[in-house]
DNA sequence: ACACTTTATGCAAGTATTTGCAATTACAAA
DNA sequence: TTTGTAATTGCAAATACTTGCATAAAGTGT
């Protein structure tokens, strides 16, 4: 999948338009470091289009995700946090006491998953978790 | 932890105080049947007791789970879903199409609870996991 | 270019959940 | 019992996110 350059093939394969809307939203969540909130994107949007509306953020975000290019994540904040996916997705811990978040960038999900599948024949979905609880420091 | 019956003495250990309201709460959670959203708490409540507000349902939900009584899960729908904790902690695997839920009783989340632990130092809180993905009829 | 169909957008209103605050209640000390 | 203090509640307002609907834009065929 050639997500990096193609966005607009990508959106046209499977069949949804690419509007200018879908192609910002595209670019500040492709180009953002880390993590970013669904206002966050329509602040950074509305630099160049004022007019954007934040439902349109938020369902332009579903359709990334349920095509599996972005990822959305509650990380204990107060919204949702939204990360474009690379090759291998990434997960992460989060210390429910000093809030700290470690990356999980390990193959701890894919035994997981792989088990899932063997037992169940079911196909996860596995591309960004948070898991909360104590860390070392904490304990 | 004897979660069962002493509620009051649960409640009072952790420093927190006995309220009607919290009994209350205690009492539907607990006898539910599987997962209930905070307005069917609030609905049952209010058939004992019609002055209760949505907000101490919410207030009190953090409570419990902070004390690691009861669980909440986003299995997709509008609303987050509630349930009593009992002895093993289960999961869900939320199938994205048919939206079918099948409980995940293993101990496939100790395997990757005891890995984050060895390698991270961190002491995860896995309770009650979602995961979503595709099962087995619908790939 | 023009007309037609479908999809996507913005706006306004809705739902789920959270928060600030003044009034009330629980509990312990006198 | 009475009184004082801190925790808890209900209410109202805020925030995060979702949905319905009329208009506008995109894609397709002529």
């Amino acid at each position: 999948m050639s997500c990096e350059n193609n966005i607009v093939q990508t959106l046209k394969d499977a069949g949804h338009r690419p509007t200018p809307q879908r192609l910002m939203i595209f670019s500040v969540v492709r180009h953002s470091k880390g993590h970013i909130t669904a206002s966050e994107i329509l602040e950074n949007v509305k630099k160049s289009y004022p007019f954007i509306d934040l439902s349109t953020v938020y369902r332009t975000l579903d359709m990334y995700k349920q095509m599996h290019l972005i990822s959305s994540t509650n990380l204990g904040g107060e919204s949702y946090a939204y990360e474009w996916i690379d090759q291998k997705g990434h997960h992460h811990l989060v210390c429910k006491i000093c809030e700290n978040i470690t990356e999980l960038n390990e193959t701890f999900m894919d035994h997981l998953s792989a088990e899932i599948d063997e037992k169940f024949g079911f196909q996860s979905d596995i591309e960004h978790f948070a898991i909360f609880g104590t860390c070392e420091k904490c304990q």
